[in-house]
DNA sequence: CGTTTCAGGCGTCATGTATA
DNA sequence: TATACATGACGCCTGAAACG
């Protein structure tokens, strides 16, 4: 069976394993995607039908409930309720939890850390990080209270590369350069992101280190320096200032800056996330559809069973 | 082959919602 | 009540497909 929706097309197989009346029969329905979904009967026969199918003649989509329309044409909700659903819709975490909380062994969505991601890393996740900058390149560096710094390249998946450095000098830092050090994947040109304390932290190009105060730079590994920053700040980098050492304007200015920063990269982040989640949740609405065929297709055959069976040809 | 159209993704803003 | 989070809306960008 095929359905079209959507501009995709939906191809259903149903394998039909279960008895029609006692304990809810289990369908599996193959969906385009490949993914099988569990569906159980919900016609619980008050009577034993007429037709001695063992075959179920309805099924639930188990992913998903209800929709908001079918909620909506359920019971009499008061206008203000109404109004209050119709302003806004729950989250789709929300509504596909909710909904999936009706039938055991259904996926939810997790709160946080996804399964099928294998907990990838995230900034939220790390270990309780000071700060988090940006660099010039979109490279995300979180620095703990440990001394460790973790970067994190801005991959497909928003954090994955994340990658943990621990600072040469966590003891007691000279006054002047600091070397750092991380296996970059690809650092091409130089690069700078800033650390707490209004230090800037450059990429050096070969061997344009500070002399003094120098860790060995060993192998093809890229060495950053911090110091002092000299000029303006580079576009798309962020000036971390200690935020009990405000005085001047200009640092109120540069820890605004920060903070505006560091929202927009949460808010990035979670608008990522929420698009994840509204695409799982237009699957799952996919999936119902191909279900819904499939159980209209077999209460239409039921029913011409039924008016053959009820209405015999008199020849 | 250049241009146009379209779909999908991303970043940002505004605002509703949940929670401490 | 303040804060963080979630999400709709908007504009922009990019790659693919269609078209002349």
């Amino acid at each position: 069976m095929t359905v079209q929706h959507s501009n995709r097309l939906l191809m259903v197989s149903v394998a039909g394993s279960g008895t029609g009346r006692g304990s809810p029969a289990v369908t599996l329905v193959q969906l385009p995607s490949g993914q099988t979904v569990h569906v159980q009967g919900v016609i619980q026969t008050p009577q034993p039908s007429v037709i001695q199918s063992p075959q179920i003649q309805t099924v639930q989509v188990a992913t998903i409930a209800e929709t908001d329309e079918s909620a909506d044409s359920e019971g009499v909700i008061d206008s203000h309720k109404r109004r209050e659903i119709l302003s806004r819709r729950p989250s789709y975490r929300k509504i596909l939890n909710e909904l999936s909380s009706d039938v055991p062994g259904v996926p939810k969505i997790e709160e946080e850390k996804s399964e099928e991601e294998g907990t990838p890393p995230n900034i939220a996740t790390m270990a309780v990080p000071t700060s988090i900058y940006q660099t010039s390149t979109g490279q995300y560096i979180a620095i703990a209270q440990g001394g460790t710094i973790q970067i994190s390249n801005p991959g497909s998946d928003g954090v994955q590369g994340l990658q943990a450095l621990t600072m040469t000098n966590s003891g007691a830092p000279p006054p002047g350069a600091t070397i750092v050090q991380y296996a970059a994947q690809s650092a091409d040109g130089t690069q700078q992101f800033f650390v707490p304390g209004s230090q800037v932290v450059v990429q050096d190009e070969e061997t344009e280190l500070a002399p003094s105060h120098m860790a060995a730079a060993t192998g093809d590994m890229p060495t950053y320096q911090i110091r002092a920053p000299t000029t303006a700040l580079p576009q798309g980098v962020v000036m971390a200032a200690s935020p009990g050492s405000l005085h001047s304007p200009q640092q109120l200015a540069e820890e605004a800056t920060r903070k505006r920063e560091l929202r927009l990269m949460k808010n990035r982040e979670a608008a990522k996330e929420c698009r994840r989640r509204k695409k799982e949740y237009v699957k799952c609405l996919e999936s119902r559809v191909a279900v819904l065929e499939v159980q209209n297709k077999k209460l239409i055959e039921e029913l011409e069973t039924l008016k053959d069976i009820c209405s015999p040809k008199t020849d």
